[in-house]
DNA sequence: CGCGATTTTGAGCACCTTCAATCCGTGTGG
DNA sequence: CCACACGGATTGAAGGTGCTCAAAATCGCG
């Protein structure tokens, strides 16, 4: 393969995409899609899609591998905001000025890129794309939401086993190769330590903490579940859980805190 | 002011609303948004504008009051995700299944009542209107993801004067009532110490740390800002920071542990 | 094989929590 | 008008969860 005639292939066309139907794009035809995208991109680990601080005028429609959204601190603390998964978009939350936040390749990454300002024009003509679009945005979010009260509220084992989780239940369903108890996880401990809000060290012992319980089995960048409710439970779950989509999970009942009643009705004028 | 015969007034009109030109309504006339809308609710302080797990068919515009999104834990542990103000939008990301999360009156609030569907429909055939709302919730996800990594990553006391200086920027922008260096703010300090992550008693004592450093007053539910560069310098900016308007604030270079480049060009095919 | 990055483990400390008591401001009823 | 109750704020003391510092072990890779 040294001198060989490389065939040039329009590589990933919105056609044989395999992505293309769990993800933006299924909100429009493919021919508009094609239109739009300028190409693929590949970003090698390490490097940064878009750095924090820097102007992103691009959505990137994550192909393959895992990227993450982190902030970092002048100081150099980072806070890993998401993890982002084939099928996650990048890039629409920097409309006006440098948002404070950038996206950073932990595998190597294939992108479609698209240019907003010329992805808005589209949307403008198409309002299902817009739509899709903020119903995107919104899932994402949600997902910030449940980020925040992890970090907020839970003990570190829950942070940790609460991540594994929702990383488990996402990559399974996004990734179809992996098997049905595990994933590959291409994360190091200080990725999860960043996203859990803990050090690296204190991580290290969370996880094996839930290593020796017998819930799961983490090494060589695949994370085996051995015992979802169980772990579901080290979460913080007391009851049952929907695996398959975390994002939205289905709710439990009972309102530990909730003295108050809803009052939907109380329409006036 | 008895028995008086009370005259008909169309209450808050969308012609006479305060806010309109703030909020999603710019988007699009008056008149759309007058018939979108199917009245004005009232809700009072403490009662949900939609409990969590429960379904909610309306969007809310926020009128006047103060209100927070919020999620509890099963064993009562809550977090504060967001404080809401007027101008605000609650409600849109619930589409299908139960949401996490709920919304809870803090003062009164008055809130527009747009049902959900009616205005996806209307939408879709503005689409200004559609991107103008994935732009909103855009900027939400952005103020969740600061959230997120002032959790995660500031110690306590600069969370505490972080979420101080985001509320005195937002109220005192929304606001017109507050003068320069005080706003008015009916948050207990458990409210507080639920969207820091703290427990209320440490909250207290953060409180009092900044009080006797000069930098803050709060009493009887004002808040005054007696020195906004101590305040930033203490919620970890070390530099300058623009005030005005937080959400989106502009970035400070000095990436401390950024030792990747960005490489944008790398478009292959 | 040797180097760097990552993981693992130990020991001590500190930040924050927990528990508990007191104080204060406001509203309510006698 | 005062006593009382109640929620919230304040303060103290003690304990624990998670951090820091440090060193060793392991893994990945040229």
């Amino acid at each position: 393969m040294s001198a060989q005639i490389k065939p040039i292939v329009r590589s990933l066309a919105c056609q044989s995409c395999p992505i293309r139907e769990h993800t933006l794009c299924s909100a429009t035809d493919v021919r508009t899609m094609e239109c739009l995208r300028t190409g693929t991109r590949h970003v090698t680990p390490g490097v940064d899609v878009f750095p924090q601080g820097g102007d992103c005028t691009n959505l990137y429609i994550m192909l393959s591998g895992w990227a993450c959204l982190y902030e970092l601190l002048e100081d150099g603390r980072r806070q890993i905001l998401q993890f982002l998964l084939p099928g996650d978009v990048l890039g629409f939350n920097r409309h006006d000025g440098v948002a404070t936040f950038g996206a950073q390749a932990i595998t190597t990454v294939s992108a479609c890129v698209v240019p907003r300002d010329r992805f808005m024009e589209a949307a403008l003509k198409r309002p299902q794309l817009a739509l899709e679009l903020s119903a995107l945005i919104a899932a994402q979010e949600a997902m910030a939401y449940e980020h925040l009260t992890s970090v907020g509220r839970r003990t570190a084992r829950e942070r940790v086993a609460y991540l594994l989780l929702e990383l488990f239940c996402r990559a399974r369903s996004r990734i179809p190769s992996d098997s049905l108890d595990q994933i590959t996880l291409p994360l190091t401990q200080s990725h999860i330590a960043d996203a859990s809000g803990l050090t690296p060290v204190h991580t290290n012992r969370m996880l094996r903490n839930l290593r020796e319980a017998g819930i799961i089995e983490l090494n060589q960048r695949t994370l085996r579940v051995r015992n979802p409710d169980l772990l579901a439970a080290a979460a913080g779950f007391e009851r049952e859980v929907t695996l398959p989509y975390l994002p939205h999970r289905r709710w439990i009942l009972g309102h530990a805190r909730a003295k108050d009643v809803d009052n939907d009705g109380m329409v006036t004028a």
